[in-house]
DNA sequence: ACACGTCGGGACGCAACCGTACCGTCGTTG
DNA sequence: CAACGACGGTACGGTTGCGTCCCGACGTGT
């Protein structure tokens, strides 16, 4: 019933792309700077240089303007990780989450967010999805790929499995913030291989790893 | 220089305990509620029915009152935790953390105060000493027993240990707040016992553990 | 029995923030 | 080239919290 619009906005009359991206990372940056019970829409909009009307015309809210904003930060980068070992795989995998934890404003964010998400159903749900069900699935491919090369028992529990791995590494970067040093990742990827249930540490010194061809 | 107060505070002129409890109980609740970011003085007075003189009579400022209660509801208890073997150790200690992270008012308080220790030193310092602090000893103790027992290799590095011990609980706690069943107790005890270089799992079936008393 | 002095409670001024309404501006489309 | 229409920015009322001040009430020690 001719309900189309008359015309689609253009020119001075859309959207802005640098406003957008300024106002994104105003709000990680706030974010980071003051935590999501504090955070105000003002400050982000004073951070970014723009107005507060400028946000609300994107966003309609703070809860929505945080959700969108994170989980698009959070999305997508997902590297293959498979090198054939179950070491091996750890190592990159550690390596991967210490360099995303070690980023400064990852690191305030995302314990900010998880304690929120204990009282917000909403960021609960949504980092539920973001961050644990991913990790679910890493870790439950990375165990599987493991458990079909032997290197693992069947009955390996792989919810389990993902609490070793992810835990003792959140804690110290997320938590404690020490320091990581290559030796102390070295000796966690032993004890997670060992306590999973692999064999005592270094079984092979050399050769697995470069004959990953399949079939 | 007869400097001296003329009486002492009596009668009516002392606080009442009864309320000084009140607050208390009203700042647990309420932080809990909402975090460490959105905690109102005026809240704590409301909820504790109880006017915020009564509270700045008492804490000078929102960051010493938390600290204080926190602290004090955090010192204390300390079993001695000496079962005679290490996995014995671990799933009392596991026992123990579980319990205390049960309470929903610590499952809430202890995340978001850590996350907010990442941008307030004052925070930080005083869980640093009152929650990590103790982690050290206690774990390191318990290392140090079980290297004494030679159930764990000398060179076992406490810290490392610690954090594997401390992270995976806390993590399926107090991060993904998954119901935590005996049987996942158990699988974690014995992964963390083989992961710090123990033997393989229960090595002995009874026995030990009953003849503690020493020389 | 009286005087003492702090108690708890209510009220105040100040500051920050929320969400909205209105304004002049600007680039595109017909 | 002219009109359209959403743009960004300012201003506004309403709400909330901070920290302080003043008040009458109250129980103890002299």
């Amino acid at each position: 019933m001719t309900t189309g619009k008359r015309r689609a906005p253009a020119g001075a009359a859309v959207l802005r792309d640098d406003i957008t991206t300024a106002i994104r990372r105003a709000l990680m940056q706030e974010l980071a700077a003051v935590g999501y019970g504090r955070l105000s829409i003002e400050a982000v909009a004073r951070r970014a240089g723009v107005s507060k009307t400028a946000i609300y015309r994107r966003w309609s809210s703070k809860l929505e303007l945080v959700l969108e904003i994170v989980a698009a930060a959070a999305t997508g980068k997902l590297p293959a990780l498979d090198t054939g070992t179950l070491r091996g795989d750890l190592q990159l995998l550690f390596q991967v989450v210490a360099h995303a934890l070690r980023h400064p404003l990852a690191s305030q964010i995302i314990p900010d967010l998880l304690a929120e998400a204990a009282r917000n159903p909403t960021i609960d749900q949504t980092l539920q999805q973001l961050l644990r069900a991913r990790q679910q699935e890493i870790g439950g491919r990375l165990i599987g790929r493991a458990v079909q090369r032997g290197e693992l028992p069947p009955d390996t529990d792989p919810e389990a499995a993902v609490d070793l791995i992810v835990g003792p590494l959140y804690w110290r970067l997320a938590i404690a913030r020490t320091p990581l040093t290559d030796a102390y990742l070295d000796t966690l990827v032993e004890a997670v291989a060992t306590g999973l249930g692999a064999g005592a540490g270094v079984p092979r010194p050399r050769a697995a790893a470069t004959d990953a061809t399949p079939a």
